[in-house]
DNA sequence: GACTTGCTTTGATCCAGGTCAAGGGATGTT
DNA sequence: AACATCCCTTGACCTGGATCAAAGCAAGTC
């Protein structure tokens, strides 16, 4: 047999411990399957939906990494989110059938494309499925309740402290290195995603680079000292 | 008949087209009444849940005000919310089982305790209500969304412009004015909500009625000229 | 009606991070 | 190899909002 040849679904797709099957049995592994058939190429630089489009399907990584921003009339833009493999894209189109916020590929990218009302009536069946989808929504409440309290509260190193932390640690559970990272954003986008000029992102680069925190060269970064990083993240009450 | 013997039920509820019930038929309102059989009083200062709790309803303000909150472990407090009636809380236990921010009455309140298993169960039959639960969860990350704008990439003035709109048009929905409101949360979770300092927004509210923006007298606003509000909101780019 | 408590306003000063400016890679193109 | 395009870094200076401090106001309590 081919080794290429393998059926392309979720049911024996590498992400299916993090992504949309979690916590379902082999026969409705089978019908999602049927529901998920189809993927989606997007080159980087390339959108894979844009802000006021009609919204029909969510999107789950497939490999790839994208983020998501907001545009004001004015030109300002902020970036909502950066988003790996396994992870959802366009749970905000649900609320108003478009999409409110643009998704850009940051690097050649496939997604899985999930039929929202498909995926509505399937997760009607299957209460697993239904429950899942329901804590995938929640999670990205409370991780934007984060962030909100990271735009809200904290200085500039405790966000790219916290910004590195979230990032290492969501690309260890997908198999890779605690401690080496290569961005795929810019500056910009850092710190657009931040709250914080791009002069102060590399600026603050810099400084845990000094301390010995950090190794940076360009998109390279290396954690020498997760701790120091926590530590700013979170410090202990001064008392 | 007494005209207090009604039953209290969403059914002849007057919230029923802003908050749970939209979409329903009267069938399907039936049994959501089932569900949602208690409501809870909560008074001034107390809260409905809070971080850690385990979670297990969602709840629907009948009557009152309430704000959400997280607090990280060196005291700083970031308000995540303002909610009023027929809006949703609790949304952000459903992931991990648990309540990750307090939800605190800011006024005597009311909610209608949905639990959430219930609730789940309900959707699976009714595609209607499982859409609509789905709607209010995409809107509260399409709300967090421009929260993050705000925090991100606005001044001042701007974040307290866009705040005040906010209100005025979420309470314009349940029937109020247009033009004047009651703020029910102090200077400082005003502050807290838009990542500035109370005397930020103290000062930023004299500007505003020094420009004749605003009435102001301690909680009681009137907006005198919603255009110009506007205005600073969301200004025009200048070329 | 004096006192307490909690909230708000206003003034004076300070500083983290923004802005402006210049230069330095890295990568791709002709 | 020269050039163009992006992106990143660093320096110098500036400013919006934070911080510190004091006083004013409203509502409740004894």
């Amino acid at each position: 047999m081919n080794p290429e040849s393998f059926k392309v679904a979720c049911s024996n797709c590498n992400l299916r411990e993090l992504c949309m099957p979690v916590g379902l049995d082999a026969a409705q592994l089978d019908r999602l399957d049927e529901v998920v058939d189809t993927r989606r190429k997007i080159k980087r630089g390339e959108l894979l939906f844009r802000s006021g489009e009609t919204f029909n399907s969510l999107y789950a990584i497939k490999t790839g990494f994208f983020k998501t921003c907001i545009a004001t009339e004015d030109g300002r833009e902020q970036v909502t989110g950066f988003q790996m493999a396994g992870e959802i894209m366009g749970l905000d189109g649900i609320v108003n059938d478009h999409h409110s916020c643009n998704a850009v590929a940051l690097e050649d990218a496939v997604v899985c494309v999930m039929p929202f009302a498909k995926m509505e009536e399937l997760s009607r069946e299957f209460p697993a499925l239904q429950h899942h989808m329901h804590k995938i929504m929640s999670r990205e409440i409370v991780r934007e309740h984060g962030v909100m309290l990271l735009l809200g509260n904290m200085r500039a190193e405790e966000r790219l402290a916290a910004f590195l932390l979230n990032l290492v640690q969501r690309l260890h559970a997908r198999g890779f290195s605690k401690s080496e990272l290569i961005l795929r954003m810019t500056r910009e986008e850092i710190g657009s995603y931040l709250g914080m000029k791009l002069e102060t992102v590399s600026r603050t680069f810099s400084k845990f680079s000094e301390d010995g925190i950090i190794e940076v060269k360009q998109r390279d970064v290396r954690i020498l000292d997760t701790n120091a990083l926590t530590q700013i993240y979170n410090p202990q009450p001064c008392n």
